[in-house]
DNA sequence: CCTTTATTGATAACGGTTCTCAATAGTAAC
DNA sequence: GTTACTATTGAGAACCGTTATCAATAAAGG
């Protein structure tokens, strides 16, 4: 038996992380990690680059955010509120503006496929993209 | 009017093309333009990257052939075969074994979900991802 | 053939993301 | 408060898939 006590240290919370935290909550539509640190900078909270990708990274594996990816491949995230569970986006892809959705029927349907193939384990990503009402109308005078 | 007609030739048929496209027609799975190109390489058919990626590119874009995007973001190509319209894919993350699959479930619950939400011109790709039936008798021996 | 110009390919450039590693700063123990 | 430990940070390099460059090549049509 040794003299040193294992250590018990698994997480520290910095500075660095609630300022992340804070942009995040004041957004209502997915943004890049690039775009965050310019919102932080913006706010005068000094945060480096690198920080950031990994402290998003980071949090959406704990899923305490959403991540997604752009048509054109980019990461995107996003606190998606209230809502804990499973659920699915509808993006609108002039503004970005974020619905949350969700609904029996696709989960059925992707299990029922699934099941169908003989597959197990599966996941799906379902997002749809689209013109939200605003935008459509801006595009119409 | 002038002199010179106009010139009508919109499109070349090469040796690249074909070399790509027999490439296609041998898979049953999706892969990478640098995967088609190791491909390509192993068949002594010599064509430079750039090539690939442009072709692949172009193909997708008239639908010749299908694009997805792995999980890690990386464009990957097929071609699917008999099949010329919407759909969908069951993909197998362990072997790439990859099913086509359709139904009018998915396609009504996004439209409902896109109309109910004031969004038009909406597009979705719904892709799910497990484990084959192969796959998984292999990793439970 | 000859002319026109789409296509190719080696390579550089690009953009998003991850890695490196020394400096910084939470945390628990003293 | 001080100390010891080490998670976290940050500036920049490295990475990797993809796209742009642009001179050389080679289809298509006459
Ligand atoms: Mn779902
Ligand atoms: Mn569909
Ligand atoms: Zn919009
Ligand atoms: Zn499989």
């Amino acid at each position: 038996m040794p003299l040193k006590e294992e250590k018990k240290i698994v997480e520290r919370s910095t500075r660095q992380q609630s300022a992340i935290l804070e942009v995040l909550y004041g957004l209502d539509e997915f943004r890049s990690a690039q775009e965050i640190h310019a919102l932080l900078t913006k706010k005068n909270l000094k945060v480096g680059l690198a920080t950031v990708y990994r402290t998003l990274q980071k949090m959406a594996e704990k899923e305490d955010i959403d991540a997604i990816k752009s048509i054109e491949g980019e990461r995107l995230y996003r606190h998606c509120g209230q809502n804990d569970g499973h659920h699915h986006h509808l993006i609108c892809s002039k503004c970005g503006l974020t619905i949350t959705v969700e609904g029996p029927a696709i989960e059925n349907w992707t299990d029922k496929v699934a099941k169908e193939n003989g597959f197990s384990e599966v996941s799906h990503k379902v997002d749809i993209y689209g013109i939200c009402k605003n935008c459509k109308k801006k595009s119409k005078p």
